[in-house]
DNA sequence: TAAATCGTGTAGTAAATTTACAGTTACATC
DNA sequence: GATGTAACTGTAAATTTACTACACGATTTA
């Protein structure tokens, strides 16, 4: 990105033009808030002289460098760019929790199966039942999967008490399916519920770190291996990769039940919305 | 992202004002390398007129909104926008919703307002009692905020059912603090209950789009404000963010109580924790 | 029907960016 | 070693750009 273009050219600028360079690269994030003037005054240089610099680096001047930088910080990923400042407790917090959110949703995309994927989806697209169990956390995910799919036009049920959940997995068959989630794998009353279900034929898919107990259960296993960090004021990131595979799962079914089934949809989508704006909204 | 913002908002706008935004969502790319009077003119109205767009969006002026319109068009990488057609792979549908969701996140990140979490850890930090009010989707969303402030030592409750909120909200006082999520921001029954809340002298955090009757409501508005997309089979990353939101408040605020606090947590989540291997997983 | 409020444009003002020019330095040539 | 040339850099003026103050007109309220 830009910054980097900046670091590599840094050789070939006169020597005003590398104070410019080097204030830009030590405060990317002050520089695009800031105008030509404070600018050259923290680089101690002339305004013309930051003119220059831009020009130099193939820009048409200040505006189009400032905007261009912009957008570069706005795709950056942090660490890299700005030390955070210390005094400044709620933009520090903002920055690093967003930042490693996203870093976990990074590690997801370039992990997660899409072979394993396929095979859920096509699990799920013959089930004739979808139940989600999961426990504690996990039962918020379950919660919301059963929301995502409800939308989708999928009818599904989500059971976070144990008791319900083995009741509910002993009365399933064959051609059923039950996405368990967890984010631990072990928890005894879920491994259970699994093996009554597989038991009665059912599939199951697990979301689950691989190598645990839940996972050998699987009929198709969707490994979410993320660190699972001791510390209870590091942000529980890896539900978010959680959700994340259940909006995959949703919007995959969605798509292989076809168009007329999605138009459909929209359509009820439509008339709900509508409804909302008179009355209460569903979607919150 | 800054788009969505301005389509939500289109309502509240004056008829020159929609005029500036129309033209604004006409042709994002080159509002971004335009000056402010070449806009004026493209939309037909007078140079003020923009400024006063901006300022209506939430902006200082014509710099800051070009700015941030240009971080945003840079987060909307080509082919992310596209919907996923049945023809994708599972690799093709993981890799546009993973990427769909950064993207979020990196809005987020870029435009989360650092003051705003401050003065809303600054109350809950005083508070006497927390609860969290949301319906449907945002239900999910409460219950998942009431777990982790509970995982970090705050005892909060969640509502999402409209009567009992509403029952809930007139028990507030002076001292007490609600947290209002809503991904539309004008839900009736939930407006009904903050304004309850209001009356009894209780601050409302709300987490709503700008603009909206339940933005207009807070005491601290964290405003997000992110694609509502019509299209049932889209993912709603919207919720990420919310999450994500929740879990900067959870942690700001366990880190605002001291650090005697945090070491005290620290042992209640290990022996939780050891206590897990052996029954059940009370983090699923 | 009058008053008031809101919205909008005109014109003037302030600020920021860019251009023009001139002084300085570094290097090459005689 | 002196002189000329070219490249850099800053000062100051010019121009563009964004913003403010004010006034007019429309729409709403009393």
């Amino acid at each position: 990105m830009l910054l980097d273009s900046i670091r590599t050219q840094l050789d070939s600028l006169s020597k005003s033009e590398r104070k410019v360079a080097l204030a830009v690269l030590d405060h990317p994030g002050q520089t695009v808030s800031q105008n030509i003037t404070a600018l050259a005054k923290s680089a101690q240089v002339s305004e013309p002289t930051v003119v220059r610099f831009c020009r130099t680096l193939g820009y048409d001047g200040w505006h189009e460098f400032k905007l261009k930088l912009a957008q570069g910080l706005a795709l950056a990923l942090p660490g890299l760019n700005e030390q955070p400042t210390q005094d400044d407790l709620a933009a520090d917090l903002v920055n690093k929790i967003c930042s490693r959110s996203i870093n976990t949703l990074l590690d997801l995309r370039n992990n997660l199966d899409p072979e394993a994927i396929q095979k859920a989806l096509d699990i799920l697209s013959k089930a004739n039942k979808i139940e989600f169990y999961g426990q504690g956390t996990s039962g918020i995910v379950a919660a919301d999967a059963q929301h995502k799919f409800f939308r989708s036009g999928v009818p599904t049920v989500a059971y976070a008490d144990p008791h319900i959940h083995s009741i509910a997995a002993a009365l399933l068959r064959a051609g059923d399916a039950v996405v368990a989630i967890s984010q631990r794998g072990n928890s005894p009353s879920l491994v259970r519920s699994i093996k009554l279900a597989r038991r009665g034929g059912a599939d199951v898919i697990v979301l689950a770190p691989s190598g645990t107990p839940l996972a050998d259960l699987a009929t198709v296993l969707i490994p979410i291996d993320l660190i699972f960090n001791i510390d209870p004021y590091t942000p529980i990131s890896a539900r978010l990769a959680y959700l994340v595979v259940i909006d995959v799962l949703a919007v995959g079914l969605a798509l292989q039940r076809g168009p007329e089934f999605r138009k459909k949809m929209q359509n009820a989508q439509k008339a709900l919305q509508e409804f909302d704006l008179q009355f209460d909204s569903f979607i919150g």
